[in-house]
DNA sequence: AAATTAATAAAACGAACGTTCAATTAATTC
DNA sequence: GAATTAATTGAACGTTCGTTTTATTAATTT
């Protein structure tokens, strides 16, 4: 056999996306077999090279999708200029709620962009540092207007911004569906805690 | 050749264990190879198990020791009873001080800890979320005693206690020693947001 | 309907993997 | 100093890995 009836690249390609987001969140980049993604596919081996030359670029293809996602998501979540919201207190609400909206609703995409980043090569892992850089660098902005402003208290912008980061990332560890708390009353509850955590009023 | 001159077996597991810690740290356990490990101790692989039956195992056995290290850090750095550090405050103020400063003496030991759960059995990996667990239950009582006390303002305990957890133990992604704040520095730091998260006057 | 392109299958490559086994030597015990 | 135990080597086992090559068929274009 050959080219089987219906077959579609770009079709194949999403599912080949999505299959290996899945096997490597559950198992790791490294445990995960091409053989074992080209299965759950429903393909042979050799047709995922139709479309990742090797193992690596597919995984640098996975994150550097969504960190871009990411970047574009706050983007257009970001408060409009000029309106109430754009000061800071009101930017860093956004910014956090997005963010946990966003790792929330990709679970498997972010614990791939967090946990793998070691078996990328060492330009690809600066791109996608850069793109992670390129984010953070959005709260940092907010963090020090806001204490230009004098609304939050803030010893140091750069490990704030850190701490933040990696507080509202934390969701994703340990926040199931199940589980008693809503999405909204999370979101909600990391709001609090990140303006306690820059001293602000609310 | 056999046994060779001067061989030990404490001195060679010690070496098994440190070596295994630097490479699982930098490469993940999938991707090093059980003769990488021997390469770097100075030993042929098949020495390798007589210490650790399996892979896995020398995985669990590190694991093990560095959530076990932890909870006697913590047992030994906890304030004394009826001392004025010992109210929820004070020992807040330890546990945080405790776990950055243990974290970024064992930067390899807690990447293995933390990157690489998915690479244990079920068993193993339940008792490994034991320990875990019962860590993260002394920052619960802290709080919860904070919260009894009216001394702290929290919404939701559990929910906190995983905040405060992965804020404070992502001070080893971003910390690098050569950098422009100290440890001190870095620990007053953590301290202070801590106390302002959960709304502590300080 | 012929020619071309896109998408896949089938089979195979060499390399590397975790692990085992038997033999051998150093250190310790009696 | 003989017997025993501890520590390690050297070689090999079968399996699995990422990847490549060639052939074949479906879909599209001319």
């Amino acid at each position: 056999m050959a080219r089987t009836t219906g077959s579609d690249g770009e079709k194949t390609e999403a599912a080949i996306r999505e299959a290996a987001l899945d096997l490597i969140a559950r198992l790791g980049f490294e445990a995960m077999a091409m053989r074992q993604l080209a299965g759950k596919v429903g393909v042979q081996p050799a047709a995922l090279y139709r479309y990742f030359p090797t193992k690596e670029e597919l995984l640098y293809a996975l994150m550097r999708e969504h960190m871009e996602n990411l970047i574009i998501s706050w983007r257009e979540a970001r408060p409009a200029e000029g309106s109430v919201e754009e000061k800071p207190a009101g930017r860093l609400a956004a910014f956090v709620e997005n963010h946990i909206r966003f790792h929330l609703a990709r679970r498997n995409s972010t614990h791939v962009s967090n946990l793998e980043l070691r078996s990328l090569s060492e330009e690809r892992l600066k791109r996608i540092l850069d793109l992670r850089s390129q984010y953070e660098g959005e709260l940092r902005g907010i963090l020090t207007d806001g204490l230009r402003d004098g609304v939050f208290r803030i010893d140091d912008v750069s490990l704030t911004a850190m701490a933040i980061i990696q507080m509202i990332t934390g969701v994703i560890v340990w926040f199931r569906p199940e589980l008693r708390l809503s999405e909204d009353e999370v979101a909600a509850n990391y709001h609090t805690m990140t303006m306690r955590l820059v001293g602000a009023v609310m």
